[in-house]
DNA sequence: TAATAACCTCGCAA
DNA sequence: ATTGCGAGGTTAT
């Protein structure tokens, strides 16, 4: 049943760079270097030499494995000249320049919901943490050589879960948010699949109708799972480049900021604010507990 | 309309 | 050991 293939890139691609880059938590490093990650009901290994990724998947998805992997990593993408078009901003640039290989992902729209609903006030490792604790308790058995990991869960079995099985799963407060966006999922009047092919704003509205869902939550789904590569999510980090790089007033709107940065940088908003996320986080190495959160330098 | 506390949990620092 | 604080936010007051 597993079924293993090389396919030749001819995008960049580092999967370091994006599999690490907070957009994802399901990623695990592996022996060899390689990566061992759950993907739409299926166990990935991924390796990279040169311009050849190898892939191994514990089954073959509908559509085939290639077409999978193209689509997960957006390879129809034309990286460079995004990155030509919007690294005209010195920042931005500097963080192509870091991270000539990362790439937005096309993630499963439920999975990425539910993992930015987690991510209030939260962080990445406790994020993955969590997520990963939901795949074991409710979702499905996989196995791929040694490795066994489980599905992600699907809106019917968080319902059916409840509310204090996923409060002592570790959600939270966030616990109930999860239930009524799968109670709209799963109810179908919210059909994710389809706020690819409206407008944005139009997605963020009915994103919004989900309790725990804001602009900051919304942007993040729309960038990595629903095609809208404007959204422009603003986080604390995003927020003090606003600041300390742009000029912008500390309270100045979310909308006012996510207007302007979509003004900037066209319709790729979106690749901008990832290579300026991760540019920051990486530079940032003590982000908690140090509790010194130094102001970035301007330039 | 704008500010502020509360919300689960975890990990670090004092 | 125990306590306080804040982490990729959002909601209610």
């Amino acid at each position: 049943m597993t079924t293993k293939q090389s396919i030749n890139i001819s995008q960049p691609l580092d999967l370091e760079q994006t599999l690490e880059s907070g957009q994802a938590f399901r990623w695990r490093r592996a022996d060899g270097n390689k990566w061992a990650g759950v993907i739409d009901g299926n166990i990935w290994v991924l390796s990279k030499k040169e311009n050849v990724i190898e892939i191994e998947s514990s089954a073959d998805p509908v559509g085939g494995l290639v077409n999978s992997f193209h689509s997960y990593f957006r390879l129809d993408d034309d990286l460079l000249s995004i990155q030509k078009e919007i690294g005209t901003d010195e920042f931005v640039s500097a963080g192509i320049t870091k991270n000539p290989g990362l790439r937005i992902l096309r993630q499963n729209p439920w999975e990425t919901l539910v993992a930015f609903i987690l991510s209030s006030t939260s962080n990445v490792p406790r994020i993955a943490r969590t997520m990963e604790l939901l795949a074991t308790e409710l979702g499905n058995p996989l196995e791929l050589n040694e490795i066994k990991r489980n599905s992600f869960p699907g809106p019917d079995a968080l319902i059916r879960a409840g509310e204090q099985h996923l409060r002592n799963l570790k959600c939270g407060f966030r616990a109930p948010y999860m239930i009524s966006a799968a109670n709209y999922v799963e109810s179908g009047i919210i059909d994710l699949e389809s706020l690819c092919d409206v407008s944005y704003s139009e997605s963020l509205d009915t994103l919004k109708k989900i309790p725990g869902v804001a602009e900051k939550i919304a942007d993040c789904v729309m960038l990595f799972s629903l095609e809208h590569l404007e959204a422009f999510p603003i986080d604390r980090w995003i927020r003090r480049a606003l600041t300390n790089w742009y000029g912008f007033d500390e309270k100045a709107s979310y909308q006012l900021c996510a207007e302007w940065a979509r003004s900037k940088f066209h319709g790729f908003s979106g690749y901008a604010n990832q290579y300026i996320y991760w540019d920051i986080r990486q530079s940032e190495r003590p982000m908690i507990g140090s509790g010194s959160t130094k102001a970035l330098t301007p330039k």
